[in-house]
DNA sequence: AGCTAGTATTAAAGCGCTTCGATTAAGTTC
DNA sequence: GAACTTAATCGAAGCGCTTTAATACTAGCT
């Protein structure tokens, strides 16, 4: 059964119906300078008449550029719990269509197999430029940059290479916390975190560290957690357990790393009878949406993620078109999303003056 | 500042090399016949050593074709709470690129502004193909057939339209809910769900219906709420508080269109003070992995969603390589999975034996 | 040796666009 | 009005691959 209908016009098509050269007809396509207004307009109207659009492959084998950009999820975050890097790449998506580019999704296992496991769009030189969303091997950078792509990472750096990255703000949401759960009269502040070697949670955990220091807090070695592999939400009822089960001094507060870790702590609490934010409070990072379904509501970190898949884009795109390889670091800004979890709003009256009423919309579609 | 390295290879200069002509590179690059088979090898060896990878747009100019599919998010969907489509497009990436295509991701507003607003990658022949997910205007899909692109739909399907799809079995799930809440019991069951316009919710409710009767149960009206404009959230919160509120004959139990709208129904009930699942018994659709996060946890019906990803590119492959415009509806299976919230499991034992012990490990990565 | 029938290899055309250098047209200047 | 600029247009080459039709080779027969 066959399906097309006619056959596409070409340039040729259009040159022939303005009673113009090829060349011409191109010129225009890509605005070009030297060409009479008044053939500039033939041109364009033939074009619409005749509904043409040139083809990506045949512009790319000439121009030797694919017009798509790469976008590289770590696979570990994109399949589980968070909503977070869709987020991300939904900014990049929306940015990158506004410059004429299409971006081309892959997820990657982090555990580099080399060369083999690489995307062969890269090779085919299907794509112009690599967005790279979390946590990556450093032998995959070279291997993106030893291509001639321009790179840019998001949500990760890697400190001894030198590379464009757009990272959220942790140590002043760090901070934002404590000096939050300070003011709420807490003394006994822990952190849950996970592996110290992703930079962001280090950048975390050291901006805490240093808050509480300069608040003349003391920490108990007990209350902080920093042994898990990584930050999802199983780990962060594991971590709550094995620091909140004993009857040792506890903290009356607890930053979590993530929303994600913040959220599994939440769950144990909930089962082993801890009243938050009565008997603990409990701040997250990242604010995503769950945040908002629980009991009760987390109270978190923003992150603008939109903000950071666009500034990636960007970023990318001069990268791409100025053949130049500067490296620029963006930090985007964060702020305190209070809710009840950290015990400073009391839990919204139900009904009417409920979550509909009382919450910014915003909160839903964060 | 330059980068890039050493001029990539081309096939003239494997030819060369190997002491050969370029088309019987060509011949062995695309495993055609008539090549003595030292000669292969002889081609395959050069094209190693040269670390040698045919350009995706001089192929695709000379073969017409991208070597991607595109793939359509309705906006609503991904944006918001709902990792729903996430891991379908999960299910896709993968094996798309066992065949060795791209896919081209891009989400668009379901208010369809026709043509203006399409990806233009569909115009400049940048795909080959094209999967939309979710709800999408049946113009939309006029418009890519008319472009002579095979398309296929992902857990939506219009009446008039015969175009492929793949859905979940959701009469079968509905069912399923039924009558896993007759077996235990309940009498009153309610339905909260939103626009019946929608295929899935249509089918959802409809098989609710029959297997309630099925059973020779009643169903108040009051017990039903079909008026909400989607599924997310705060819909579901809003619908359970006009159900809810009044002290009027309560449903015992409720089966929530899907997994939002459970969500959002709980947070009411806990706002409220309504026990779950003492007082009201509920029930999801989907299996989300907020579905873990809430207490208690959520009892919903698994989607197999990479599944439904995956099936989705297979048919799609079939159809370019085949050009044949089979129409093909695949129906994936779902089932029950229960928890706390239908009130047919007790609340797990804390600590040691909680969360990490008792439940399966596959709970958690959903 | 001559002929045929495959089988293996290749030259050349073509895919649809960009771009560079050449050509022509239109102004300026003296 | 000749000489010179500058602006507008065009011809043709080229991007890197596939594919078709022609050619070269190899056996197998008579």
């Amino acid at each position: 059964m066959k399906r097309s209908s006619a056959r596409r016009s070409t340039i040729e098509d259009v040159a022939r119906k303005a009673g113009l050269s090829v060349s011409t007809v191109s010129l225009v396509l890509n605005n070009k300078t030297n060409v009479r207004k008044e053939t500039r307009k033939k041109v364009q109207s033939v074009i619409a008449e005749l509904n043409y659009h040139p083809q990506r492959s045949a512009r790319g084998l000439a121009t030797q550029s694919s017009g798509n950009i790469g976008f590289i999820l770590t696979e570990d975050h994109f399949s589980h719990a968070e909503p977070f890097y869709t987020k991300i790449f939904l900014g990049s998506e929306l940015e990158a269509r506004k410059h004429n580019y299409y971006i081309l999704l892959t997820t990657v296992a982090s555990t580099v197999r080399q060369t083999k496991e690489m995307p062969r769009y890269f090779l085919e030189r299907n794509v112009d430029g690599v967005i790279v969303a979390g946590k990556i091997g450093s032998s995959w950078i070279e291997y993106i940059r030893d291509l001639g792509l321009p790179i840019i990472l998001i949500d990760y750096e890697l400190p001894r290479h030198s590379v464009s990255t757009v990272t959220a703000d942790n140590n002043n949401g760090a901070r934002l916390v404590v000096d939050h759960l300070v003011k709420l009269g807490h003394t006994k502040i822990g952190f849950l975190g996970a592996d110290l070697k992703h930079p962001s949670i280090a950048e975390r955990f050291n901006a805490y560290r240093d808050a509480i220091a300069a608040h003349g807090i003391r920490i108990a070695p007990s209350w902080i957690s920093t042994d898990e592999p990584n930050t999802r939400f199983e780990n962060g009822y594991r971590a709550a357990l094995r620091m909140l089960e004993g009857s040792a001094e506890r903290p009356t507060a607890l930053f979590a790393a993530n929303d994600a870790l913040a959220l599994g702590c939440m769950k144990y609490c909930s089962e082993s009878e801890i009243s938050i934010p009565e008997a603990l409070a409990v701040v997250g990072f990242d604010n995503v949406e769950s945040g908002l379904m629980v009991e009760p509501r987390l109270t978190t970190v923003n992150v603008h993620r939109e903000e950071m898949g666009i500034i990636a884009v960007r970023r990318l795109v001069e990268m791409i078109r100025d053949k130049s390889n500067v490296v620029d670091r963006t930090t985007t800004q964060v702020e305190l999303v209070v809710r009840e979890s950290c015990g400073a709003k009391t839990r919204p009256v139900p009904a009417v003056k409920g979550i509909l009423a009382s919450t910014k919309r915003e909160e839903f579609t964060l």
